[in-house]
DNA sequence: CATGAATGAGTATTCATTCAT
DNA sequence: CATGAATGAATACTCATTCAT
């Protein structure tokens, strides 16, 4: 999913109506992770506010309504979570390394193993962003942001290139193809929660490690 | 998206309530004409019976309900007439070669050749299959054929490990990786038309080429 | 249902549109017979057309409409069918006797004699009666005219009091208990066909032999 | 109707969805007056959301599926109200009486007495009753109660003979054309408001006395 | 903050009927 | 006669949102 995580979501945040606050109040927060849940069991589009209501505890779907800023309020909402999440996670392992190739893999295997241990949270962005349409303004602005959050890491490949450390390929069809590799481990994983994601992490970095090398 | 098609939609063909001929009825191809454009445009979950009948010109929304069984029906008409194409056009070209590697780029470039010729109908599969979640069994049943035509390309892929055409990797992976990769390309035509499709289609043949070929 | 019949379904003749003739042109009798089925398979406002038409063997409900003026001329049709039959059944029976508790016993076995050799018949006629609601005008008369029926049986209960056959009462609601208990057993047939229809007839018998007899 | 009313309701009321309290809230009552109002005057079938809410005032049938877990539901709620209206009124006199010749009397009358102060009430639910088929396994239960209600009075009458007070009958069959005659009553009243539903009960009181009697 | 009632547009589907072929 | 496509109204139901309490 992620290379390196940017900042990239701070233009969101001005759109909310309420809750400026970084981390989030006690009821927004509880209705994300609610909502994450849901997402993930039975898919953007049926995740109706009545569901999530129900699986948050509340009475009412009118609670949502008042927190959030309507549904694509709350769908960004939760695919920052999910990004914060992910950067937390990720930054640290990929900066372990210097290498190029090194990152590549520690981003491909983090992410995986993050699958591991949030399946819903990836589950539920994924499957948000992948249903996004250019309706509401608001959401196309925040798919740009995720796009400009890709170019970050095909930046990263491109820098490998000129080292000499990566061989010759478009590196914008190599970093969607990486991206589109992981997304689907994460869509097959939630109905299989017998796949082995670890495993299937690292033949993926393999596989792409082959891909990017500079062939002699 | 194939790499060989196989006839795994024979057994959905029992299920049409109407209409037994192999080639479509005049209204009911008109209908998933129009299906196929409207999915393609609004998604899986936006694509209402009142958005096709307005695309097919029809009057009223009980007109495709008096042509199929529901909206499974139509929808798993949709895949089984992407499909149709989709076999009609790689075949010939995969099967022109011999050689795995040959065949395998024949068949990343074919879909994308394909992508390029009809951008709807493999846009529209590709969200249908994406947005299936086990309700109807008659879908269930119709995402394990598409499963199983999937099981047919890892065994290309293995066949060619064995002699040694191609180097040591999971096939699973690898196809599910390529696939991955050819989705992700039909999903960001839908809204890019200024995206070269057939360009990106020689780039992911020859980044495959270089994970798939026996390393020295 | 009944004590004898009458010819006052006369009337409901002049309303068809198409075939004046006694017995049923083919076509027609054979929908009439399909409605009987599906009427007491699934009851009076759950027989569609649709259903009618595929327990008939047709392949389009535009043949009913054809053939009968809507569906109110088919359910016509069908109380006057059954009401053929049961006059035809009944009456012999009835005439055979003299004594007006005996002909009153003739009537109430007989009509669960009939019940139990067609069963659909009489479940069919008594569904429909207990739907109507005065919508149609020519429903409307259509009731009265099996209300007329009614008082030529009050008439011979009238009658038998008279001659002091029979003890005191009032003959509309004697009558109307009567009707109702055979109904009540045509019901339940339908959905219990382990019910023994002829012995709970004997019971009846005897019942309202006990409930109009003088009393010493 | 009944001869005597028991609580074989309970169970019905744990399938509600909203709304546990044991009197019903205002709008959920409201609607189901308002249901019994409509299936009185156009029939149970023809009682549709759309007429009820008319009736009951709401600007949207929408409100009553959200007070209402579906049809089947809000037509449990019909019954079971007129059940607890029926055994409110009908226990006490019945009560009232030891003799089970009274008992009996008092349980014909009694129920053609709440007819002309309920006229609907009796009648919307005759024709749920009588329209019920085997389609929701919650509505199949709710004719198993009550069915059940028809055996405790069953066994009343079996009593009796016991005693020998009554004379020998089939207690079910005698039970069933009691019930029959009532619910004949209940539909003629409801197209016919001159019928004089009191002079009825007492006529079918007298009538069942002299079937129920010993005969000397 | 929280509730729960209310709204009104939107969903797929069924239906009897009509009509050209 | 018969077919099968077409129509348009009607069905119950879901949804996000609003608002008074």
């Amino acid at each position: 999913m992620l290379m390196q995580a940017k900042n990239s979501t701070a233009k969101q945040k001005e759109r909310r109506t309420k809750s400026a606050s970084f981390t989030e109040t006690g009821r927004r927060a509880q209705i994300v992770a609610a909502a994450i849940d849901v997402i993930a069991e039975v898919g953007y589009h049926r995740a109706s506010f009545a569901k999530i209501a129900e699986h948050a505890g509340l009475s009412s779907t009118g609670m949502i309504s008042y927190h959030f800023d309507g549904r694509d309020d709350l769908m960004r909402e939760v695919v920052t979570e999910v990004l914060r999440l992910g950067d937390g996670y990720l930054r640290p392992r990929i900066e372990a390394h210097t290498r190029y190739a090194d990152r590549l893999r520690a981003s491909i295997e983090g992410n995986l193993d993050l699958l591991a241990e949030y399946p819903n949270h990836l589950a539920a962005m994924v499957d948000i962003l992948a249903n996004l349409r250019g309706g509401d303004p608001g959401m196309v602005a925040f798919l740009e942001a995720t796009e400009a959050n890709l170019t970050v890491q095909v930046e990263q490949l491109r820098k490998a290139q000129r080292t000499g450390e990566f061989g010759d390929f478009d590196p914008w069809v190599m970093m969607r193809a990486i991206r589109a590799a992981i997304d689907d481990v994460v869509r097959r994983a939630t109905h299989d929660p017998d796949l082995d994601v670890r495993a299937v992490g690292r033949e993926l970095a393999d596989l792409f490690d082959r891909a990017t090398r500079k062939t002699p």
